[in-house]
Order: structure tokens, then C-alpha cells, then sequence
DNA sequence: ATGGCAAGCTAAGCTTGA
């Protein structure tokens, strides 16, 4: 353990293009936010086409950027104060990595990965996320023995149960609210997770994500889609869960985790 | 039931997202 007892603070945003948040201030409302551990997702850019010394003048010295092959699509990223142990880009199965979905940084006492689980919503894509669902379980199953202290933080692209989306009966066929999906979720759960902040909020009606269309966020039709998943042993550690909805960089808003390490 | 909005590709319209 740390010598010094201190919070771990860590932000997983979606932020659908870090360019398009850049423009809307995200590195401002990130300064004033100060978590320790920023997890990104969709970042639809390589590192090449912004500046990331504006994350570094702001703390975040180690910044890790993980984009998809496929230009300005997915990708992932890490940026942290605090200097990791280790970095590792994927999971090493070459059609998972492609898209640049998983980015794991090691601490001394916890590793923290952002991860961006596809999106089902077009016909030709349900089959690849079921499949990518499966090899991630097995994939975590192995790295839980290695890493028994483990945060996976980020975009799900799946809302657990009927209290995480705004309409649960007409959303049911709809990819991200089906059964199969939902199930997956359960059993991820089921072998070693704990939902954050539905453990410390159980009733709260909360969403991460809305969409642009139809004016859904001002009506607050929203879905869950985010998530700090934490394993057993980390449950003691938890200070706080929440959702920051009030930041809106992107169609999705940041999560927030405390943990006392 | 349907369509609606946005980002980023590349250079007017297409792909993807959920």
C-alpha cells in the first residue's frame, strides 16, 4: 500500500471527438475538476492532429494516446498526474485492437483502464459487439489474477437495468437496452464487478449519454451508458460515485470516482 | 412508428454513433 493515505480521483468522459471537446473548453472545465486519473473515450483523432501539452500544462505530465487504425474513429486515452507503473495499449488480440478500445495504466496499488466497448446500433456491427463482449470477459477474467485491484472505467454502450434509461419498454429492441446486452452486463458484474455508483446510489435516475437528436437532453431522455466497474477488493476504498451531468463537452457527460488509496 | 443531430472523413456527401 501507499505510504501516504491519499483520494484517487478519476474521470471517464466519452467526449466524442477530443477536438470538437477541446473547442467547447473541456481542458478548462478538466483544470477545475482536477481529478487525478482522466479516461477517455472516442477520441476520433491521433495525437498529432492537437496539442497535448495543453493537458500537461495542466497537470497531466503522462498522457497516453491510443487511436483506432481507422483515422478519426474511436481510440482511447489515459492522462494522469501521477506516474504509472506500466502502460498497456489493448489486449493484444490484433481485431480487438484496431479500434483502439482499451488503455490500462498500473499504479502502485490499483491499475485503471479506460475502455470503449462497441456500439450495436447499426445491423452490421450487433454481431462484432456480442463477440468483442465475450473475448473482453475472458480477456478480464485472466487479467483479474494478475491485477486484483482493478478500475474499468468508461463507455459500456450498455444500460444495466430499466432505471438506467429513460424508457425501458420501447427501448427494449434497441441495441445498448437488449436483453442479450443487458445479461452480458450481469454476469461481467456477477464475475467480480461492482457498478459504483448504482452501489452507492441505488435509486438515483441518472444518464451519461443523451442523444443530439429531438432535443433529448433538455428533456433528460437519457441512457446510462458509463461506468466506474471496480473489482471486489476496491469496494472498501470507494468515497465517492457520481455523475457530472452538468458538463457538456460531448453527448455524453463524465463519471466521476473517488477512492480513498 | 419514424426521424431527428453531431463529428469527422474528404472536399458535397458519406459513415458512424446509441
Amino acid at each position: 500500500m501507499s505510504k501516504i493515505f491519499n483520494d484517487m480521483k478519476i474521470i471517464s468522459y466519452n467526449v466524442n471527438g477530443i477536438r470538437a471537446a477541446m473547442r467547447k473548453g473541456i481542458v478548462d472545465w478538466l483544470a477545475q475538476a482536477a481529478p487525478d486519473v482522466v479516461c477517455l473515450q472516442e477520441i476520433k483523432a491521433n495525437p498529432e492532429q492537437f496539442d497535448e501539452n495543453v493537458f500537461k500544462e495542466i497537470g497531466y505530465k503522462y498522457c497516453y494516446w491510443y487511436p483506432a487504425e481507422k483515422k478519426g474513429y474511436s481510440g482511447v486515452a489515459l492522462l494522469s498526474k501521477i506516474k504509472p507503473n506500466n502502460v498497456t495499449y489493448g489486449t493484444g488480440i490484433p481485431y480487438m485492437d484496431e479500434e483502439g478500445r482499451n488503455i490500462r495504466a498500473d499504479f502502485d496499488d490499483v491499475s485503471v483502464m479506460s475502455l470503449y466497448l462497441p456500439s450495436g446500433t447499426s445491423d452490421h456491427r450487433l454481431d462484432f459487439k456480442l463477440t468483442y463482449m465475450d473475448d473482453f470477459q475472458e480477456y478480464i477474467n485472466n487479467l483479474k489474477k494478475e491485477f486484483p485491484n482493478l478500475v474499468i472505467s468508461g463507455d459500456y454502450n450498455i444500460c444495466h437495468q430499466a432505471i438506467d434509461i429513460h424508457d425501458p419498454v420501447r427501448l427494449k429492441r434497441v441495441s445498448g437496452f437488449l436483453p442479450v446486452e443487458r445479461d452480458w452486463l450481469s454476469k461481467f458484474l456477477e464475475s467480480g464487478f461492482i457498478d459504483t455508483f448504482r452501489l452507492l446510489n441505488p435509486e438515483d435516475v441518472q444518464y451519461s449519454w443523451w442523444s443530439y437528436r429531438a432535443n433529448s437532453r433538455a428533456r433528460n431522455k437519457g441512457w446510462r451508458l458509463d461506468y466506474h466497474m471496480i473489482t471486489k477488493p476496491l469496494e472498501e476504498k470507494i468515497k465517492r460515485a457520481v455523475i457530472l451531468s452538468e458538463a457538456v463537452h460531448s453527448d455524453h457527460c463524465p463519471v466521476l470516482l473517488e477512492l480513498a488509496i
